[in-house]
DNA sequence: TGCTTGTTCGGATTCAATTCGGAAACAGAT
DNA sequence: ATCTGTTTCCGAATTGAATCCGAACAAGCA
């Protein structure tokens, strides 16, 4: 119960646990996957499951907190250069960053990301918000007349929610209605609308 | 297993577990309420739950059903009289009231929707999101000159689904960094402010 | 090699979901 | 009121998944 690896090789077993919990769940979401499913695809036994997890939550838990470690690892790195670029491209190459992530490996952490919303999960996603409250902030600080806009803690807390859970809904849907080229040109469009009316500067998007 | 119900007493009785699954999903989640509570909270045998419902996941279905019903049915006679308001006013309007239906009930139906956006259960919500959608089309047709915004679906779509999740997620927080009411102003001056500089018409908040 | 500690395994146990067969409540007819 | 077929309710028994545990196996070390 609950032990920390040692050996080499029981880093290989905790790293093909969270994996196969990561496929499992998006295959078949987290409630309909079995703690035997995620020990057959991780190729071990179900007891050794339960060696370095307290139990099958903690196992979801520890893929959250992986997929949660890689998505501000995508994030992290674009920060320098989006902060230098006018609105609409920088929401632009982010939101087409975001996707391509998501779209690795099959739709791995599209899938995952779909059950990523419950109220517990939420919890840990902290992490991808605060990267993206950082560019946020940052991206202020290279354009300081944006600072005159008001509410901007409200502002970037509705975009940052709104946008991270559209565009994660828009990429799992059927037959979407619109192409995400159309709502990345909304997203920015949006937010490049509301600057400029309120800072009245169209140089707020140069 | 599935039946219908005929007498007034099992019209009860489905009622009483529907309620009773609604008040276990807001207490403990989905994932954590066990048959027995539900027929425990509903006053009832555990066998009896199987007589209307195929399975658990049936009673959670039905749950989401009332939930989502409710909704619709709190936001339809709403649609006449935001239509006539100017944006802002009909952002606070819509935002507020859906704020006390959250809030009924000791946050009854706040406290299931934290639930309501993992995979499966986004599916059943389209009701919700069409009700929303036919308020924001018929507010175009009393405002045509905001028929000229550009992309409107897209609009509309990150609008909507971007401003569900960030209120839910918003009255769940524990220690909200902002208030409800700087939330409120900043989604209708977000939309007012796209309108008014696509259109270029200050009008369109009249 | 012999000893200690770390790791894996899968059968045994526990607990929740679902079934089933019969008891209780009901509606309608006599 | 009594009888009769139907509807509703129940909870012990079944089933299967989650979890525990102790024996077997591998690694590190003297």
């Amino acid at each position: 119960m609950a032990r920390k690896p040692k050996q080499q090789r029981s880093k290989a077993t905790v790293d093909a646990i969270i994996e196969a919990a990561l496929i499992s769940i998006a295959r078949q979401g987290p409630g309909a996957t079995t703690a035997r499913q995620v020990a057959d695809i991780a190729g071990i036994g179900v007891g050794s499951l339960y060696e370095y997890f307290e139990d099958k939550d903690a196992i979801f838990t520890a893929a959250g907190a992986r997929f949660v470690d890689d998505t501000v690892a995508m994030i992290k790195p674009l920060i320098p250069e989006l902060v230098r670029m006018n609105i609409r491209d920088a929401v632009s190459k982010l939101l087409f960053t975001f996707r391509d992530f998501l779209e690795e490996n099959n739709q791995l952490y599209l899938k995952c990301a779909r059950h990523a919303f419950s109220q517990d999960m939420v919890m840990h996603q902290a992490p991808i918000n605060r990267a993206l409250m950082d560019l946020f902030t940052q991206y202020l600080m290279h354009h300081p007349e944006l600072l005159r806009m008001p509410n901007i803690p409200a502002v970037a807390y509705f975009y940052i929610n709104g946008g991270i859970f559209t565009v994660v809904r828009h990429l799992s849907e059927e037959k979407p209605t619109q192409s995400f080229e159309e709502l990345t040109m909304v997203f920015g469009d949006f937010l490049a609308s509301y600057a400029e009316h309120k800072v009245g500067a169209s140089n707020a998007t140069q």
